[in-house]
DNA sequence: TAGAAAATGATAATCATTATCACCTCTGAC
DNA sequence: GTCAGAGGTGATAATGATTATCATTTTCTA
């Protein structure tokens, strides 16, 4: 489990425990999609209004070293984070006009990543895809 | 061609084809591959030094709007550029130790890019792709 | 329990991009 | 040709997300 996991990693690299790691942690986890900084900021900063913005940017920050969270990007010039499963990747939709957003995979796809990145001799370690359109609400 | 565009956007829009834009165009067409608006600039300022940097930034907005350049973004916060040409669509690996870039291009992800915006109600116009890997270079 | 190492919170600094604004330049009507 | 108005430009200030700094506090280990 994710809690467990930070432990681990933090003690590996002398790194500590704090009550406001736990609570961004606690707040993260139960966050379903993909929260900004600041969304996060916000709610943590409810539950203990003493918490600093950068505190949470650091937190998060180091979520993502951890393997715990994913840096999303959407183009806004805002990065968001959510919850890394390595069983569960997946990728984006995003409608141009109302920003919904729907998560997709597609393991044919992933496979043709793949393939494309060893055949320009790359070993592949990620990658980022968006696709934008107009969802049918929009579209009327 | 490219410059066709231009003017004829241009017009359409009661936009003027000035001496700057006309610069910038040609500099940005001689570009091969992605430019930030700051790279650019540097080479716009040696030919012209008088022009500034806010029209670099405006004109490539611009290209965009026009459809003869495409808004790329890695990653690491600097919008970059690169010709648009509706049938070379290409995508991009990065090696995340020498930051070289490679393009490709793969049809069957295409479709299946479109199949699952389909899938999912969406009427899809464009994506971003981006493969993080390491390069057969930085193997070793 | 002491003390080094790390973390925090407040705040200043960065850095790419955008807005503002005074001045310039073109075009077309008179 | 002159004038008016729309659009463009360049300098500079403003913005907004993120990061660095630093004095103070907390954590963990010996």
């Amino acid at each position: 489990m994710a809690e467990k996991a930070i432990i681990k990693y933090l003690s590996g690299k002398n790194l500590k425990l704090t009550p406001q790691r736990k609570l961004i942690l606690e707040v993260f986890l139960n966050q379903g999609g993909h929260v900004s900084s600041e969304e996060l900021y916000d709610i943590v900063k409810a539950r203990n209004p003493g918490i600093g913005q950068a505190t949470v940017y650091r937190t998060l920050k180091l979520f993502s070293e951890a393997g715990i969270a994913e840096e999303v990007r959407f183009g806004d010039g805002v990065s968001r984070y959510e919850r890394k499963d390595s069983q569960n990747h997946h990728d984006h939709i995003i409608c141009e006009k109302c920003f919904r957003q729907v998560e997709f995979s597609d393991p044919t796809i992933e496979d043709l990543q793949e393939k494309q990145a060893r055949k320009h001799g790359f070993d592949l370690i990620s990658h980022r895809m968006v696709l934008y359109g107009v969802c049918s609400d929009c579209r009327e």
